[in-house]
DNA sequence: CGTTTGGCTTGTCATCTGAATAAGTTGACG
DNA sequence: CGTCAACTTATTCAGATGACAAGCCAAACG
């Protein structure tokens, strides 16, 4: 069962840590904190639900390190692709938005989980607020105010609209499929998809 | 325990459906269909959970009884305000997506609800759309292709678009609030968020 | 005015579910 | 080669779940 000896002790430690962080991730995005049982998880990540509970005490601290993981990809995406050096500010802006709607398009867990904790205010949701979504936003803040290019009561509006409109055809695509015969995972449905909202948001 | 006197059966009839229908919604809306008991529904409606499989005999029945609810409610919301006459076209347009916008802050269940249904394509996500999001979104588009105003290839991702930016900041209020210090919930902050979004897609 | 009817309540089932432990197994590492 | 960490299997125990059955009580009706 285990890997091919070439594998540490270290090495398969992480693996399959990382095997059933995955695991968690689908499962949270899928049923919600409530609805995931530790034993689908196990079962996604093709061991068992005992030793969830030996690397993760509780479902819990799982669920922190599924959220971890997503931001942590979230922020590599982003930086990867960050760097391009625009001229035109505008035109940056909007290279950023098309980033993010990409990133939705392959990741739309991030949305599903932020709408499910988003609703009540547990300690779960001011978690993941304070810890990860905060620093973001205020990062947008900083950079649209130094632009001035937009008036700071106007934000958090902005902010809702981006985060909706370029996620929400991801994260619902089965219904989009049967609605509109439209696939969203579609690479040409996700260009312009990014295209449509950078355009939207930046015209 | 029951009405007053003057109440006939049929009233009281419809008065606890209605009851038991508007808990669902909300406790459906909150926690998912599978989240949801018909226990928390009873509590919530103020009765017991025997009543629910009297009126509705199983919890997917009240599904659906939920769900043509909240439609209707739409529906309703919308003709009230639609009959309007305006020259302009496009302010017709804007009207309208203030009008949903205005609808998604008093009823933020309805997108709630489809985020949940739509990752799955179970049963219920089929019966939602071929039932009630297919003839609205034909509508939509048979106006909008009317005006010749929109690229047909187009429509999915401005539907989704104006649905995710007209509504998420109130699905996640109190995610909105922590987070940005803004209440989407306040009558200033919906009306500035109408106008936002409306301006956005029909600039 | 009494009987019937139907909305409503209470109580119980049978099943299933969950997370968490505890005791055993295996293989890497010193 | 033995020890210890990674992993598995088995079990516990609490709580919730949807559905149902039998009975209650007031409105409806002749």
């Amino acid at each position: 069962m285990t890997a091919a000896s070439t594998t540490t002790r270290d090495q398969q430690r992480e693996e399959t840590r990382e095997r059933i962080v995955a695991a968690a991730l689908e499962a949270f995005a899928e049923k919600g904190f409530r609805g995931a049982s530790t034993r689908d998880i196990a079962r996604r990540a093709g061991t068992n639900q005992g030793l969830i509970t030996y690397h993760f005490r509780s479902k819990d601290e799982l669920w922190r390190a599924a959220i971890d993981r997503v931001f942590a990809t979230l922020g590599t995406h982003l930086l990867d692709t960050a760097t391009a050096g625009q001229e035109d500010p505008r035109e940056a802006l909007r290279e950023g938005i098309r980033q993010y709607v990409r990133f939705n398009a392959a990741h739309p867990e991030l949305f599903r989980l932020m709408v499910d904790e988003g609703k009540s205010s547990d300690e779960r949701m001011t978690w993941l607020i304070d810890t990860h979504m905060r620093p973001r936003f205020e990062a947008i803040e900083r950079r649209l105010e130094a632009d001035g290019r937009i008036d700071p009561a106007l934000l958090p509006h902005a902010f809702y609209a981006m985060v909706g409109a370029g996620s929400l055809i991801f994260a619902v695509a089965p219904e989009c499929r049967r609605l509109t015969g439209l696939d969203p995972e579609t690479r040409s449905a996700i260009e312009t998809h990014a295209e449509f909202v950078a355009r939207l948001l930046v015209p």
